[in-house]
Order: structure tokens, then sequence, then C-alpha cells
DNA sequence: TTCCGGCATACCTCCAGGGTATGGCGGACC
DNA sequence: GGTCCGCCATACCCTGGAGGTATGCCGGAA
């Protein structure tokens, strides 16, 4: 008796997340009516009131609030299991393995590289920053190279290699006088940020409401290194990373205190197929530096 | 368009279980065209195959497999969300704390004691022996007193206290004679196994086939020391419990390389209601000691 | 060959999800 | 206070699809 169906979850959560039936069915395609009424149906169904209608506005109960924080677990999880069983049926064989451009691509490429002719069909997205670990989760992707700190919800991960990290300053900076910095110094200094060109579409900013403040936004490591130069953000960046970008304008100083750069391989927690168990063994062997 | 309802993923589940049509369309209360109707229009829905019927029995594809695992979290996620959702609409307020009985049961005792006034209507369920963390998982519960090993899958916990363990040994077993016991002594020695109630009904074994083999099977402390007194077995116990329950026919050993027993509070990752939160922290405050 | 277990097909029924039209109701504004 | 408007609920109709029965098809075992 107690089943609700997945679209009746879908437009809970829409009327939930406006208090507006009205607006709320014409953002889903159908017609008020039936939607006020697929609501009280939910209620019936569940045996519980979902929506305070006492007020002159729409309202939610403790049930409703409840049933709205429950139900975004509940369609993620369908829509991982979709896409994970269609790429299961379509590509037989292969992983789709994920890295965010610049360090992890270089390590990704020796991977590869190795795994050719005992892994066939192992192919390589690039992902936008901050998105491997969602690729994971949702199905789209197998594994991912990530680095701290993500979200890991849901993941099993294995650590490849810890780097420092240092800071990039613009020449002329004050900082840049000296030999090395204390994390404390760069209280207040605007970070650059990543960008994540589908924040626009999923409300990632409610999930991880504590994302670095203020700071330019930069979408590879050269935008990011210009924006230092320029003066408009400090920026901590791995070791290597730093050695492979000399430039007379940005100058490198070891931070003290700082958490390093970590690298790590990460899959869904659970998965246990034997090309992803090849997969994480040789990214762990091979990984012996950036 | 790829959107299967959950009736869809319950039916797959039941087919992809036996492999057979036409049991599982009993099994679920149907009759068999429907089912198998049903199961074409999952596929077609999908865009994949999940069964492979070329062989003289039902088959999964590979998609099937990875349907088939993914499709428990789902279900599971969405019961967890309708039983939370009726609890926070019928009780409204308190909370609902299970532990198994016997040495955690004295510390919610003194917890709840101290909770009485500042947090009216803590509800305690005392439940069987491994089925807190499910409780908590699927919404009967909000928080529970748990000790490892305990799946933890999903849920976020605090550290309450840990005791050493010791060795409830027959009074004349052989190894009462040393005074300090080596893990590997007890090595191939039968072990008391805790009984759960649900078993039957719900497949735990698969989920957890980890297991201690053999032993007899006991429901309680007396239980437990009844079966190491008749020199059944021979069990690791919480010295707490051990100085409670004195008696001739059973000795305590310490055993030097055994992790310790520890006494965990858990609740549902993500859940931070201000109840949960004043029970968390005097659960850490008032477990000074067993 | 003959069963028989087991899945698919054909066809029917009926409920429920979606549509339109409209009523009720409270707040805002004149 | 009257009027209008935004918004939800009710009444009614229509159609798609979920579930039922009857039956055909096919491979394996006796």
């Amino acid at each position: 008796m107690p089943e609700p169906e997945i679209r009746e979850l879908r437009y809970f959560r829409a009327v939930a997340e406006d208090l507006n039936i009205t607006r709320a069915a014409e953002r889903l395609g159908i017609a008020q009516p039936p939607l006020s009424r697929a609501m009280r149906q939910l209620e019936h169904r569940l045996g519980v009131d979902l929506f305070d209608r006492s007020g002159p506005r729409l309202g939610l109960t403790a049930a409703g609030e409840t049933l709205l924080k429950e139900s975004g677990p509940v369609l993620d999880a369908l829509d991982s299991a979709v896409r994970r069983t269609q790429r299961a049926g379509q590509s037989s064989g292969g992983l789709v393995v994920t890295a965010k451009p610049g360090v992890a691509t270089e390590v990704l490429h020796r991977i590869v590289t190795e795994l050719q002719g005992e892994l066939p069909g192992v192919q390589v997205v690039v992902s936008g920053f901050g998105e491997q670990a969602d690729m994971v989760r949702d199905g789209r992707a197998d594994v991912a190279l990530v680095s701290r700190p993500f979200d890991d919800h849901g993941l099993e991960t294995e650590l490849l290699y810890t780097e420092p990290r240092v800071a990039a300053l613009p020449a002329r900076h004050e900082l840049a006088a000296r030999e090395v910095l204390a994390a404390d110094d760069l209280a207040g200094i605007p970070a650059p940020r990543w960008s994540r060109a589908d924040v626009a579409e999923r409300n990632y900013w409610s999930a991880r409401p504590d994302d670095p403040v203020d700071g330019p936004i930069v979408q590879d490591s050269s935008q990011l290194l210009e924006v230092v130069a320029f003066g408009q953000a400090v920026a901590l960046v791995p070791q290597s990373m730093a050695e492979r970008n000399i430039r007379p304008d940005v100058v490198y100083r070891p931070v003290a205190d700082v958490e390093p750069y970590q690298m790590l391989v990460v899959w869904p927690a659970g998965s246990r197929s034997a090309d992803l168990a090849k997969f994480v063994e040789v990214a762990v062997r091979r990984s012996g530096g950036p």
C-alpha cells in the first residue's frame, strides 16, 4: 500500500521546492489539477500530511521536510542504477575513467599506456573540475583520479601519492620576499576558484555550500597562473605543477603548515569488477611520483 | 523516457533472483504474461537487454547483473525514505534509539536519565543482535548504540568508549591454566554466534558473508556463558561483562593482541536534527566508562 | 512421438493519470 | 465594501497501460 512511485517523488520535490503547485505544474509540463491530486494521493499513500495548507502560503510539515531530504538519495540512486545498467549493456567491456586536466592526466597517461593490451577499451574522459566524484557516483564513469578535498560519499578510495603544495605568488608580491610562508600568511587573500560547467543545471551549491569564497574563476592551470600573475589571487598548487610552469612573473614559495596535495583513485563503493581491480592495482603501482 | 517505475524494479529483482518468470510471477501474486511483458518493457525503456533468452534456462546479461546489484540500494533508499517520512509525521518530536541487550543498555539508561526533561519523548527500542545498524539505516530508529564490528554504510559515528575484551573459558579448559592468552590460542576454537531473529526473512547472510563460522547460537549473555560453561565454545567478551558475571564454572583470561571492545553511537549520514545532536553530545559526555 | 515446463502473443477489462472547466477562498487594491 | 486576482480543490471526461485469460510456440525428457 505505501508504495510511492518515482513520478510522485519527482512531482513532490518540484512542489516542495517552490511551494506553489501551479508553478510547479507548469515546470513539470502538466496541468495543475492532476498535480494537486497527485500530492493528495501521495499523502494518503504514506498516511501522513506533507503540506501545511492552513496558511496563506503553502508550507511543508515536518514529514514533508523529511521526505524532501530523503527523496534526493532515492532519485540519485535510481538515476545511477539506470546509467550503470545502460553502460553495462552497451560498451561491453572496457572501463570509463575520468580525471581533471593537469597533474592527473599525466599519471593517467602512464596508467593507460601500461594497461594497453591487458585491458582493451579503456576510455578516458577528461571532465570538469570537481566533477569526477559525481561522475563516478552517478555511473557516468567507472573510476576516477581525484585530489582532495572531494565528496567521498558512496565511494571507496586508494591513495596514490601525496606531494607538497606551494604558494604561487605574483613576482612583485610582498610575500615573495620571504623564503617560506605559513598558512596564516595567506588568510584573507583571494584564492582562485575552479569553474564547474554544470553548476547551473544541477544544484551543487546547496549540497556543498562551503566552497572557497571570492577570487576569480578559472578553467585550467594556465588561466590560474594568469590571474596570479595579474595579482588577482594567490593559489596553492602542487609542487610538480610549479616545476612545469616556470614563468618570470610568478614565484613559488613553500608553505610550512599546509595540507599536502593528495591524489587518489576512487570507485563506487561495493564495485568489484576484475577490470576495475586491475586498474586500481596498476594505478597504485605506477604512481611512484607525480 | 528511461524512467523505470518502482514496481518494475521489484518485478525485475524477483525475476532475476530465481531466473524463472513463471515462479517469480506467482511469488509476486500476478499472472505470468503481465510479468513477461513488464520485463520486455523494462528492457525497452532502458534500451538494453537484461535477460539472455537464448539458452534453455533464462540468464542475465552483464546489464542485467548490473541492474540486479544496483536495484537493491534504490529500493532500500525508497523504503528508508518512506519510513522516515511516516515517523516524522506521526510521533512529532522524540527520538527512537535502539541498542542491543547487555552492556549498551546500561549506558543507554544513564543517557536517557540525563535527557529526561531536556528531551521529552525519547523512546528506547531494544533490538536483536546486529540489527541496530539496519534499523538506523532504514529509518526504524533515529540513533543506536552499537559495538564493532558493524556495517557502517550510510552512517556517521562517534566513539563512546573502548574496553579490553577477555576470553571466557570453561573452568576446566586447558587454556584456563595460563594467566594471559594470545589471539592465536583461540584460532580454531568455536565461537558463539548471536542469533538474529530476522535472518530468515531478509537475506543478511548474502550481504555479510563473513560472520564467524560454526559454534552454537545464543540469544543473550547468560545463554552465552551457559554454552561456554558447557565447553561448547570460547567467547571474547567485554571486561565489564566479565566482572558482572562471576560464576564458578567460567574463568576469564585477558587476551594480549585482540581488538578492544568498542561502543559507538551511530546515526544516519547527513542527519542533523537538534534532538539528535543533543543525544550524541550527552552520550559522549556520559560515557566515561561501561 | 508425446508430454510438459516455460515464455510469448493476442485480446479484453478497467483503473488511474492526465486533461478541461469551474468553483471556492483569501488577500490586495481601489 | 466591492472587485479582482492568484491559487488550490472539485467534477467530469478520456486514454494509455497494467493486469487478467486463453492459447500458441518451442525445446528437452521420457
